[in-house]
Order: structure tokens, then C-alpha cells, then sequence
DNA sequence: CATAAAAATGTTATGTTATATCATTACTTA
DNA sequence: TAAGTAATGATATAACATAACATTTTTATG
């Protein structure tokens, strides 16, 4: 295997391992541990390719990336993120994902790519608080 | 009018006056010209309240701020964002969002803020390219 | 297999975004 | 007007991200 796919490799694997979200610099320091240094620069480049195939999502929200649990080849995911445990999901609706496009086509625009994004409490913590 | 109100309606001002999103450096940087030394702290603290008065939104996508156009007091918005011009546009949608909503809570998920974001091109873009 | 071209990575530096901490100042109210 | 509360300033630093260009690795080809 060649280098380059051995580090996007780590990088996929290191986030699936993930139970939580990971900033550039978490995937960075991890990645360090395997293969030395390295530097932010790579890792930048190596997220910003997993994203660019669906293979990983970027967090705008919170700046952190977690590896695709669905399979997003062909939509975009709806994130929910409880802001007491950290706990992240993907949920996939791609009537949701229509219905934004088509109020945006309305007037005109065309949507290319959608960010979902929402916070609030996971099942556990809204019984709990 | 006490400091910290005429500080909050410059910084409102300022974006509202801004045909572009800012970013909190931008803000600080026009605030500057108006009232003299500023930390950042003091401006992320000021947009962070208008904010949570939903006066002005934060787009997680770009790191920046604009002035709210519509009536976002009880409801979010959905962010169009051209990626060839820049422009921003608010939309609003409660029945997307009720939708979004229930889409969650079918998995007991308590949503609190939405995040909605959508890149691609606006109409005048779309022509062009 | 040698080598040229292309792609990926490394290096260095720096730019941008954001917050923590604690001192100081301004404001409120009794 | 003094005490208490809230806002702001100052300083430092953390966290996130990219630009520019040199070097190395990989690929394709004669």
C-alpha cells in the first residue's frame, strides 16, 4: 500500500475508533502515535479528502470530524448533537434534504451542499435534566 | 446610554451595515475605528448576547456573523450561502423545521438549535456558470 | 530499469478564530 | 456616596487552519 493511502487509512480508522467527535489536532496527535511526525497540513488535506468522498463529516458546529455511520454517498446527514453528553447521530432523511432544496430552489438557489445541524439533549440526558 | 448598550448597538450596526457575513475579527477591527481600543474578548462577548437575542446569527460554515433580516426571535433560520459570490440570504421555514424537529424526536432527541446551512449558487451565480 | 512527470508530503511560517484568567472600571441601588 | 454587582480591559495563550515552496514518493513511459 502506498503511503498516501495508508495515512487516509489511519485517519478513517482512527475516527471510526472515535466515540466521540475528534478536532483536527486530536486526529493529528493520534496519527503521530502510528506514524511519527506528521504534519497539521497533511492532516488537513487527508480530512478534507475523506470528506470530499462522504467517507467522514465535518462538525461545523463544533469544528471536529467523526467517520460516516451511514452511508451519505448520495445525501446529506442530519447531525444531533446533546450538548451535555457530547453524544453525536446521524440520522438520513432524504425527503427533509428535498424539502430544503425546494424551498431554496423557490427562489432560485441551488443547493449543493447541506449542513443540518442540531443541538440540543440526547433521550438519556432529557430524563435526567 | 451606558457603555455596554452603545458597544451592542455598534457591533449590531456594524453588521447590519455589512453587505457580507464578518468574521469577529472584522467586527473588532470596525468597532476599533469607532471607539478605540477593543480586546476580542469584548467583542465575542458582546456577539455571543446579541446572538442568544437572536439579533444577529453566527453561520458555523464560515465562521462569521450577520445581522438577522428576518424575525428569528422563535424560530431559526435557514442559511443560503452562494459559494461564487458570497451572497447570504435567511429563509424561514417553521414547518422544515417542526419536520426536523419530529424527525428527531422519534428517536427521543430534544431539539434546541438548529443549524441549517446550505452551500451551492444563487440565482444570478447559477446563470453565469 | 532509468528517468521524467505528476502527485503527495514535509517544512516553515504565519494567519485566523476563540477563550481563560484576573485586574480594573462603570453602573446600580439602597 | 458607599457597597455590591456587572461589564470591560489587558494579557496571554489555546485552538483551528492555510499559504508557499522544497522534497520525496509514486506513476507512467521509453
Amino acid at each position: 500500500m502506498v503511503r498516501s493511502e495508508y495515512l487516509r487509512e489511519s485517519v478513517l480508522e482512527i475516527l471510526q475508533d472515535s466515540s466521540e467527535p475528534m478536532s483536527a489536532y486530536d486526529v493529528l496527535h493520534e496519527l503521530q502515535k502510528v506514524t511519527g511526525k506528521i504534519a497539521p497540513t497533511t492532516v488537513y488535506r487527508i480530512l478534507s479528502s475523506l470528506q470530499n468522498e462522504r467517507a467522514i463529516h465535518r462538525l461545523e458546529s463544533l469544528n471536529a470530524y467523526i467517520a460516516c455511520t451511514k452511508n451519505c454517498m448520495h445525501t446529506a446527514p442530519i447531525i444531533s448533537i446533546c450538548d451535555t453528553c457530547g453524544e453525536v447521530e446521524e440520522s438520513v432523511s432524504d425527503q427533509l434534504l428535498a424539502n430544503l432544496s425546494d424551498i431554496l430552489q423557490r427562489k432560485g438557489f441551488a443547493a449543493e451542499r447541506h449542513v443540518i445541524e442540531v443541538h440540543g439533549k440526547c433521550a438519556p440526558c432529557a430524563e435526567k435534566f
